[in-house]
DNA sequence: ACCTGAACACCGTTCAAGT
DNA sequence: ACCTGAACACCGTTCAAGT
């Protein structure tokens, strides 16, 4: 008579998550996972092959609410803004996990569905071919690029506060626009740069 | 008679940029360096506090010979492009530097100063206030998701093969397009992307 | 069938000692 | 003044053993 698991696929990710969000990326490691779920560090082994294994796992589950249909408004700007900011709605409460999903990008599933319908969209709007590959690696750059810079530390963080500390004799523009960042919100700053990334792409098929 | 210093700070950060280019990342530890010097790991914390000051060793060596001087030509997104183009053309040997760069993107001088200078060409052409925050940060974005998406793999990788062998039915656009991607060269892919974001900027201030 | 604990080959870093 | 080697508290993972 087989013993039960004991675990769940799914508990093992949001254990893996809460750590996370708790203690950073660098608190994730197999022995403060077992800790979480108390088990044994080797019982993980059970259930994922590495550690590997494990951080695609926390992708799945960060992204498992992940709308993936393609919507369907007028404007196909507007189409691909929504699927923007779906990904980044899904990710806000776990901001740390970014790095996880970039370097996971290619094999993750909900990223792969995703990539399939903002494929649609540029697609009715009227990409194909080469110009479709750049179109999508465009807007993906900067959505990497700029939920990286989020997971990294807030516009207003530290490392904003010593950018704006710096001597304005050698750095008055960068000083400058420092302090200035303080007063835009996360919001504001990354619908304002996907919004010139859409702009861009709008004048690619015009 | 103090004993002479047997290292230049210059040659542990080659040291550790050649095993990156050869090894990968991972492959930098404090023990790898030392060997790859001739002297006992802890030689090296007579030169550097720690890993981390490592690490911004190596990105000032990387981009040591960035040219920051603002471009003055008469069209200033052109001057915004030349401003990307040569930070790419720093990384090209070193491409899995990347990360690196990306999280020490406000303590490396060579940033500040490459940073700086893009403020230069934004404010000339009109930017300021928070177009000028939402201006930069989203061109910073754009390249540092480029960059990275790069460094962690060719267009024509191993990954994007994964993606052209997708089932049809459940992903035909991504299959598709994945399979076109091997015939963009990364240069036309950095540069179409590049492109983009700088049309969307243009019509910011237009 | 599922879980555990010891062990191995690694890390970064502290500390006391050598020349 | 500069460098070394042992040691400590961590990693991920292998393997043999327990129930």
């Amino acid at each position: 008579m087989p013993r039960p698991r004991s675990l769940q696929p799914d508990r093992l990710a949001a254990a893996a998550v809460a750590i996370i969000d708790r203690d950073g990326l660098a608190g994730l490691t197999m022995r403060a996972a077992a800790q979480e779920l108390g088990l044994s560090t080797m019982a993980l082994y059970r259930y994922v092959a590495d550690r590997d294994e494990l951080e695609l796992l926390v992708c799945e589950w960060v992204l498992r609410d992940l709308d993936a249909t393609v919507p369907d408004g007028p404007i196909w700007t507007e189409n691909l803004k929504i699927l923007s900011q779906r990904v980044r709605a899904s990710l806000a409460a776990h901001q740390r996990v970014v790095p996880l999903l970039i370097a996971n990008r290619q094999r993750c599933h909900a990223v792969l569905r995703w990539t399939e319908s903002a494929l649609a969209v540029l697609t009715a709007a009227g990409f194909d071919d080469a110009d479709r590959v750049v179109a999508l690696r465009g807007l993906v750059a900067y959505l990497n690029g700029a939920l990286l810079q989020e997971s990294l530390g807030a516009l207003a963080g530290p490392g904003t506060l010593v950018m704006a500390a710096l001597p304005a004799a050698d750095f008055p523009l960068l000083r400058d626009t420092a302090r200035r960042a303080g007063t835009v919100s996360a919001d504001d700053e990354f619908d304002g740069g996907l919004s010139i990334v859409l702009r861009g792409l709008a004048a690619m098929v015009s």
